[in-house]
DNA sequence: TCTGCTAGTTTGTCATGGACAACTATGAGA
DNA sequence: TCTCATAGTTGTCCATGACAAACTAGCAGA
């Protein structure tokens, strides 16, 4: 029986320290034991239940509801796999039956940790389709549905890394291959996630997608601090910055991040946020252009395009 | 003159806040104003301190010095770009002519903010060279290099992002291009970074080396919890379990993770580790295989396949 | 029925100051 | 010169209190 001190608890869950002391405080979950030196040590259940509860946090439930239930209750909530309210779940109601089947492969291969041929089968997917449709119609909602399945029980964590990594390998491929865009062509595009958001697939996928549109992009990884990205929007004299935010962790820094960086890139440059952010309250954020689907990448490009030549 | 609070200072250097409050408390330093609200309020110099503190600290240094130093002091140290005592910095010396030159190219297109270029040349030198060639004498002296601009002030971290994301790209194409090995074949790999470490530069270049010495990689990325990595480990019947670590973020946790997954791992897998990880006391872990630079990762597999074939 | 406002509740983060284990440096003795 | 004990260093943990921002709910008016 393997036990977790609170920083390891706060480091694979993704909570704050202080939010895990506080829940005990408050609402009496978790309620680790201690160790022989008095501090919080938790169990391997109470790290696995907590894991459950950050994602349906994430997914938009209240942190006072959840805690307050029994550890089967959480389930059915997650076995639900939707936000509280009744948002239909576009994307995987759209899906044809050749789509899903392909999904399906996917996760069997994930699940069978067959790299090599997840690799394989995404780079032939993509040859065939044509990047475009292979992002839009196959790679995005094939990473919604292995987060789902991850949320059901249906796929390990492990596994999600497995496919997100191929997915990965797959889009630079795809990407190192372009042709390149001439030194001048505009929009220049800076791609970056926050810091808190690890999550660099989507950003790749919108790497991808304005690159096929003939934007000129520079991506600056994951986990750029704000500040940095700032002062490069300036030293590349981007047109738009363009962040990926996951609704992973916490949509409260998110937030506060994001405001901060709009003020600081001053009017010279666009910021347009992109990825299923469950939690961001999008309108009270003003400056910023949502880019709630893939597909409207080239859209908001075509009008970027306009405004530039009107000007 | 904008301030930052305490959690973005704790993001954007990767120190702990309860770190720089009792920083703070003992050395005087940072001494960060105050809002209206009573809360710490950094200003941006501090914050520039902070970074070259935490890099100087990840070379080796001690808080205790560094803390009660000016900060003039601090910049000479960091222009001696080395650890305290006087290991010799072997890459740096060796480098060739050539190599040289190739290095300055990559840090002027870095400057530049010119990723395309910047790709393209990465792509032609892995092709002119072949791949081991360019890893071992080209891309891993280039990445210590970058390191070390951006120690000296030499370059902004974002460009340091620009380089490193070019870098992946252009390793991952070369992984996407290799031919697939046998399901069968043996070692089976599995890579990945624990928490707290964001770069993946190594680890992508730990699974090309690995790759193109057939052993079967599978990746999962960066900042993989230990529980999900052990469980990975026997999921997919890995011999290996590789790690990157760049010694940056905090030694002290580096190293307690490393323990835990030690254990958490059993017999079955080895555990390989590489990565300049300065601040790492390797001899005090056991069960433990170094790779103290990348070209000894083939050697190590040869050592491998032998002891396996003893079995 | 819908909209907009206000009052109450929820929730995460910050502050303070004490404690301590693990690590490192230093100096005495073999 | 080497080894070991002691003294200093350093990061993290704890408890508790506080509070602003965000959210909910209830109510009045169109």
């Amino acid at each position: 029986m393997t036990m977790f001190p609170i920083a390891a608890v706060a480091r694979d869950t993704g909570l704050n320290k202080d939010t895990l002391r506080v829940w005990e405080r408050r609402y009496g979950f978790p309620r680790p034991g201690r160790d022989e030196h008095g501090e919080r040590s938790y169990s391997a259940d109470e790290v696995e239940q907590l894991r459950v509860v950050r994602r349906l946090i994430d997914a938009g439930h209240r942190p006072g509801r959840l805690l307050a239930m029994s550890a089967e209750q959480r389930l059915v909530l997650a076995d639900r796999a939707g936000p509280p309210s009744d948002t239909p779940t576009a994307d995987a109601g759209q899906a044809s039956a050749g789509v899903a089947a392909t999904l399906d492969h996917y996760l069997t291969l994930a699940r069978a940790m067959d790299a090599a041929a997840l690799r394989r089968q995404l780079g032939r997917d993509a040859t065939r389709m044509g990047l475009m449709p292979f992002l839009v119609e196959l790679l995005a909602p094939a990473s919604a549905a292995v987060g789902e399945a991850w949320m059901r029980g249906e796929l390990e964590v492990f596994e999600e890394h497995v496919f997100t990594a191929c997915a990965e390998t797959t889009l630079q491929h795809a990407l190192a291959g372009l042709p390149d865009p001439a030194r001048d062509v505009r929009p220049r595009v800076l791609l970056a996630t926050l810091p808190g958001e690890p999550h660099a697939l989507g950003l790749r996928m919108a790497e991808l997608a304005l690159a096929l549109h003939g934007a000129q992009c520079v991506s600056l990884g994951v986990q750029v601090p704000v500040v940095d990205l700032a002062r490069a929007a300036a030293a590349a004299d981007a047109d738009i910055v363009a962040l990926s935010v996951t609704g992973c962790a916490n949509s409260r820094n998110a937030q506060r991040d994001l405001s901060e960086l709009r003020s600081r890139l001053g009017v010279d440059a666009e910021l347009w946020v992109g990825g299923r952010a469950a939690g961001l309250r999008r309108q009270t954020l003003d400056g910023l252009t949502w880019i709630d689907r893939l597909e409207t990448l080239p859209d908001a490009l075509a009008r970027w395009r306009e405004r530039a030549a009107a000007d």
